[in-house]
DNA sequence: CGTCGGTCGTAC
DNA sequence: GACGTACGACCGACGT
């Protein structure tokens, strides 16, 4: 078929009606729906790599009336107004032929469908052959030798190519009869009435028998079967009309351009810039502009009157583009191998410290070359754009050189823009933003460039310095207009440095308790391997899910209460197993062994490993774009998670102490997020509570229950305290009432009178849910923006889980503003006064500092003072701030 | 041998 | 099916 010389026309409006039932729920981050045009989009896409058309040209149905409403003023009214979701993407989707090329065929006064058969027709006549490409079966009548009908059928499963034969296996009777049995069945989507009481078979049985429709409404008398014969008596004239509704006209006045169907180029260009617009991110990739070494000019420098050349012509400029190229990943144990700097856009130079030695041309030692950069790194009138500006902080410090502008960085820029994605790179940025596909530096930036080359290190670092500083103009733009750009420079730009010198002062660690709980752990694991094995009347492996499964479930024949949400296997979680402990030995001595281990590998055996053999401390990495709330984290390790419910994981803090002559300091918010809740809220009881400091969970107890409940009142208050929590995380009835031990009504109840006792966090949760439908997004106390486009999808379980972050995020996304703020001031306080006390962790709600002994007091005062005042609240905020040697001891 | 998804568990 | 945000250990399937 291939071969010969084929026309292919599509039937546009059929294929994306199909793509627009087909894929519900796609939308861009700012809410336009996509789906159709998506999906059109891969059709299209797969018909050109499937069939590779030489001629093609594709037909929409226009707005306005045909000849058919004309014939029959019912004709498709049973048809909805096309929904506004599918509207809106027929500008884009005609965009996309655009792009690919395709010519639009179109004549008013006649639907898609009969421009496509006086082509096909007229095609023919040219000698051509001709495939529609539709999933509508009216095209089926116009099969013949020469035409044909490719349904291209969905993701997956294969295309359906229609030609005689497989029409009349359909349909029972060949191309031309088609619309005889299309006329007596009628077609509920296009309100073609057909014969009452006649469905597909009956119609093809009786075209079969006499041939044609007319033929069968002349001999209706004798037809035997009575519904048929009354049928067709009383619509006769339906039918008639029916059959003129669904047959294909060839005359519209259009005359074939076969040069102009000719398949063009698709225009890449056009396609990247439309399928970015949609965030059609795998399409965007694939119709990205070649790599290109992004033009930037570099030189490399390694003269000291070059270089001090370059620093005064750069100094005065505003801004310098930086990109500092380090031996290993960890900011805190690599060296500085090399760096580059971007006075303006498409030009960079690059000072290499330590090439590798047989490349060597001489250079400038690192102490030379720290002092002729010292004026212009910190410069505080010299905006340094970067990609990774707390590692670079932390790298130049370690050098020696305090950066004073670090003022933009683009992966924090793109966080805040979009705090949900998953990661982004200086690459996919330069793409976004850009337009362009720089070389893939395949993270050598990152670290790892040991034994990289002079020119392949001046090549990647040349280039991101100059991306740095070409995508602060765009971003910033950007920033500014979704209302984010304050937010940047007052608060997530001045925490970079706060967290850069955080993670360089790091945390001391006392190895010799590590070494020695581990010890202890080890045997009381060997001993609870032991005991496990024995009752399990075998060996396996106690870390395996799997295995323990089969050793509980399947040798021992218990029952889990429940399932893995993945996999829906029978689940070995905690829960479960404290519920089996009741029936037998073994579960509890999993749980136990299960502690200890994870005690043991995550904390214990893990914490030794990551001290630093240079300041002999951890240096943990806070990361500022990875939660979507706007909380940091913490990794390598992770500090935010070390134990605390437990005593034995308590002990583990108590591995975590100060330098000699100094005290720990930890300060923490008391409930924040509850704080926040009934500022965000206005919750009149709520704000009463905070303000005359009572108990939030007594006074919520008092509210809920009443004078009069039967339960203990330590009891009301464990219940009002989840209660309190659960509605912060969109929590059910169901798993409200698992976590405090009632029934499913009862919890049910309480969440009833809690909203009973505070109306008005109810109305906020409503109406935040409610305004986030609308812009798809949701804000934070200072304007930090969180999108959540699943609050739109018809998946009833993702948008639950859509409307619980959107209820949740300005909750825990304010306090994280909070704290962030309070950090900044703090940092900003302990400089001014020239204070030694240094910000070394940050766990959500409470900040950990290491101060010497003898401002130990003034800076307790100073960090609750700070807390307490970083934002002025309807509320007031209330942190305690508590002294000791260890962690564990200020807890 | 590395990658990645699944399960489980720790924190706020 | 049912609780928001993280990180990470371990297992086991899968691909090189």
């Amino acid at each position: 078929m291939a071969r010969e010389k084929t026309v292919y026309f599509i039937d546009g409006s059929a294929q994306l009606h199909r793509a627009y039932f087909a894929i519900r729920g796609l939308a861009t981050t700012r809410g336009l729906p996509t789906g159709a045009a998506y999906g059109f989009t891969t059709m299209l896409r797969k018909l050109y790599q499937d069939e590779q058309p030489q001629w093609c040209g594709i037909s929409f149905d226009l707005a306005g009336p045909t000849f058919r409403h004309q014939e029959y003023g019912e004709y498709k009214a049973t048809r909805r107004r096309m929904e506004d979701d599918l509207a809106v993407q027929l500008p884009y989707v005609r965009r996309i032929c655009e792009a690919f090329g395709l010519p639009m065929l179109e004549v008013p006064g006649f639907e898609a469908d009969d421009v496509i058969a006086t082509l096909a027709r007229q095609a023919v006549e040219a000698g051509y052959k001709v495939v529609v490409v539709t999933g509508d079966k009216d095209f089926l009548q116009l099969v013949s030798d020469d035409i044909l009908v490719l349904n291209p059928g969905r993701e997956g499963s294969g295309a359906t190519l229609y030609d005689r034969r497989t029409v009349e296996e359909k349909f029972g009777v060949p191309p031309p009869k088609v619309v005889d049995v299309l006329a007596l069945v009628g077609d509920a989507v296009d309100n073609v009435p057909g014969v009452a009481g006649i469905g597909e078979k009956g119609a093809r049985d009786l075209v079969r028998e006499y041939g044609s429709l007319e033929a069968v409404l002349d001999n209706a008398d004798s037809i035997k079967r009575p519904a048929y014969r009354e049928g067709l008596k009383a619509h006769r004239e339906e039918a008639v009309l029916s059959k003129r509704l669904v047959t294909l006209r060839t005359d519209v006045p259009i005359t074939i351009d076969l040069a102009r169907l000719e398949r063009g180029e698709p225009n890449r260009a056009l396609a990247h810039s439309l399928f970015t617009e949609l965030e059609f991110v795998n399409l965007v990739r694939e119709f990205a502009p070649e790599p290109t070494a992004t033009g930037t000019v570099h030189e490399l420098i390694v003269e000291e009157a070059d270089l001090a050349r370059f620093v005064e012509q750069t100094r005065g400029t505003g801004a310098v583009g930086l990109s500092l190229l380090r031996s290993t990943r960890e900011p805190m144990r690599a060296r500085v191998v090399g760096l580059a700097l971007s006075p303006e856009a498409g030009r960079a130079v690059y000072v290499p410290f330590d090439p590798a030695p047989l490349e060597a041309p001489a250079v400038l030692s690192r102490e030379r070359a720290r002092e002729i950069l010292r004026p212009l790194l910190e410069d505080p009138g010299t905006t340094l754009q970067s990609g990774r500006a707390k590692v670079d902080r932390i790298l130049l410090g370690r050098l020696g050189i305090a950066p004073a502008g670090l003022g933009f960085d683009a992966l924090v820029a793109s966080y805040l823009l979009n705090p949900g994605r998953r990661t982004s790179s200086m690459e996919d940025l330069a793409l976004e933003f850009l337009g362009e596909r720089p070389k893939p530096m395949a993270g050598i930036l990152e670290g790892g460039a040991e034994g990289i080359s002079l020119s392949g290190a001046a090549h990647a670092s040349a280039q991101e310095a100059d991306l740095a500083r070409r995508l602060a103009g765009p971003m910033t733009a950007r920033l500014r207009e979704e209302g984010l750009l304050e937010i940047f420079e007052t608060m997530e730009m001045p925490l970079v440095e706060v967290l850069a010198d955080m993670e360089r002062a790091g945390v001391k660690v006392n190895r010799e308790i590590l070494y020695e709980m581990s010890r202890d752990m080890e045997k009381q694991i060997a001993e609870l391997t032991r005991q496990i094995h024995s009752l399990a009347g075998g060996e396996f492996n106690i870390n395996s899910p799997l295995q323990l499964r089969d050793v509980l479930f399947a040798r021992l024949g218990m029952r889990s209460a429940k399932k893995t949400a993945k996999t829906r296997a029978a689940s070995t979680a905690e829960e479960v197993l404290e519920e089996l402990a009741a029936e037998h030995e073994l579960p509890r001595k999993i749980l136990d062994y299960r502690a200890v281990q994870k005690l043991k590998s995550t904390y214990v055996d893990a914490l030794p490993g990551l001290v630093n053999p240079e300041t002999g401390r951890i240096h943990a990495s806070f990361n500022q774009t990875v939660a979507a709330t706007g909380r940091l984290s913490t990794a390598d390790p992770n500090l935010q998670n070390i134990p605390i419910r437990t005593p034995e994981g308590r002990r583990i803090r108590e591995a975590f102490v100060a330098e000699r002559g100094c005290l720990l300091l930890s300060a923490d918010y008391s409930q924040i997020e509850l704080r926040v809740l009934a500022h965000l809220s206005k919750d009149q009881t709520l704000i009463d509570t905070f303000r005359r400091g009572e108990d939030v969970h007594d006074r919520t107890a008092r509210e809920v229950f009443g004078p009069l409940s039967a339960l203990p009142a330590d009891e009301q208050r464990r219940v009002s305290k989840m209660v309190n929590y659960a509605l912060l995380y969109g929590k059910s009835a169901f798993t409200l009432a698992r976590d405090i031990g009632v029934s499913k009504t009862q919890a049910a109840e309480f969440i009833e009178a809690y909203f009973a006792r505070y109306p008005s966090v109810r109305r906020f949760i409503d109406d935040t849910i409610a305004r986030a439908r609308e812009t798809g997004t949701v804000r934070t106390l200072l304007g930090r923006l969180r999108r959540l486009p699943d609050l739109r999808s018809p998946n009833f379980q993702i948008r639950a889980e859509a409307e619980r972050q959107a209820m949740n995020t300005p909750v825990q996304g304010s306090a994280a503003d909070l704290i962030k703020k309070a950090m900044i001031d703090l940092h900003r306080e302990i400089r001014s006064r020239g204070l030694r006390a240094r910000l070394i962790l940050q766990i959500h709600d409470e900040l950990l500092l290491e101060v010497p002994e003898e401002e130990a007091e003034p800076a307790r005062e100073l960090v609750r003072r700070v807390m307490e005042g970083a934002l002025a609240l309807d509320v007031p905020l209330v942190a305690d701030a508590r002294l000791g040697a260890t962690w564990a001891e200020v807890h």
